[in-house]
DNA sequence: TAATATAATGAGTGTATACTCATTAAGTAA
DNA sequence: TTACTTAATGAGTATACACTCATTATATTA
């Protein structure tokens, strides 16, 4: 059986994470450590015992981040398969997770590499469900004549565009929310044949 | 008549803002200020003899900046007027900047609010000619029926997706260069009724 | 030529940050 | 209860940077 010890070190290390998704997502990936202990009221110290330096800290960040919206992205589409719903679920799932999305997506290049590719194998699972949700289309020739790749960087290309420019679409509120539904109709009707 | 000290001084400054060019381009914004000093060898206290602060160095970068490619888009749109001509015009405009426009499209966060806003006003005028060479076309029935600020979002969000993520798509070239006629083609191919 | 003005220099200053480590306090085992 | 172990602490260190300013070198003016 797991000891006091055990479990305040775990409950601590916990704390940490917990507060560091939302520092960061308030403050940006550049929010100094003292930002998260603080917040987390615990020692600056205390966050150096649970992981070395900060890149560890960010690469456990986006490992659970990760699994998170993977899980998340595989449930909602057992229910159903066609593009419309599956593009309504992406981006309830990215609202979910707005701010830290927003702020991986507008503060990658300044990231370890081992956290963006991370944050690419969530790309890669979100354009395996929209594969399998647009291939009946597809083979019943109501979709436009597109390589896959195409159809799907347009997608993502156009939702990270309005999170990357949120401010300007719906300042301060969620621009996906306010947007989301123009977002899916525009592009359905794009792709239709 | 201008002296040898004002030309010496106006010499100067041109290197500073080429040099600052150059070693943003291909270090980031987050590179020091020695780094450009040593680039253009000068020292390092020169370049505050020109510019109070670095955010005023790239606010003058990016003013200069903005009038390059405003003008050059100005120019090249007069000779045709079609969509597809008026797409391959941008992208080729990008590649002359490719570079520094990237850096702009990724780092854009870190940046001070004027360079935000210059960046924004150059795609305010990059949607001027887009919508004068797209007008006849929609007129004519030739495109489908979707927001004029969708389908240029569509276009900019898809165009930007690529140079951020230009490592994927064209390791160690131009992605612009090398994905040009498939990103025109699959725009087209899109917006067609 | 001598006096003055100023562009350019670079060692020095202040600040923000990640990370360290000797010390403390609290749990665990004998 | 006593000795041992370890999570947590926070003052302290090292580093990287933007920005300063007394000094130097060069042009301009009298």
């Amino acid at each position: 059986m797991p000891g006091k010890r055990q479990m305040q070190k775990a409950q601590t290390k916990r704390k940490i994470i917990d507060t560091a998704i939302k520092v960061y997502s308030e403050q940006g990936f550049s929010a100094p450590t003292i930002a998260i202990a603080g917040e987390a009221q615990i020692s600056h110290g205390s966050i150096f015992v649970h992981f070395p330096t900060v890149e560890d800290l960010l690469v456990c960040l986006l490992e659970e981040f990760s699994q998170d919206i993977k899980s998340e992205l595989h449930s909602l589409s057992e229910s159903g398969r066609n593009i419309e719903k599956l593009l309504s679920m992406h981006i309830d799932v990215l609202i979910k997770h707005e701010g830290f999305y927003k702020r991986l997506t507008k503060e990658a290049v300044y990231l370890p590499e081992e956290v963006k590719n991370t944050f690419i194998a969530i790309q890669s699972t979100v354009s395996i469900h929209f594969l399998q949700a647009l291939e009946p289309e597809m083979r019943a020739g109501k979709i436009k004549e597109i390589p896959f790749h195409m159809l799907f960087n347009t997608w993502l290309g156009l939702v990270h565009y309005y999170l990357l420019n949120g401010e300007l679409f719906a300042p301060r509120e969620s621009v996906l929310a306010r947007c989301k539904s123009s977002l899916i109709e525009s592009f359905l009707a794009l792709i239709k044949q």
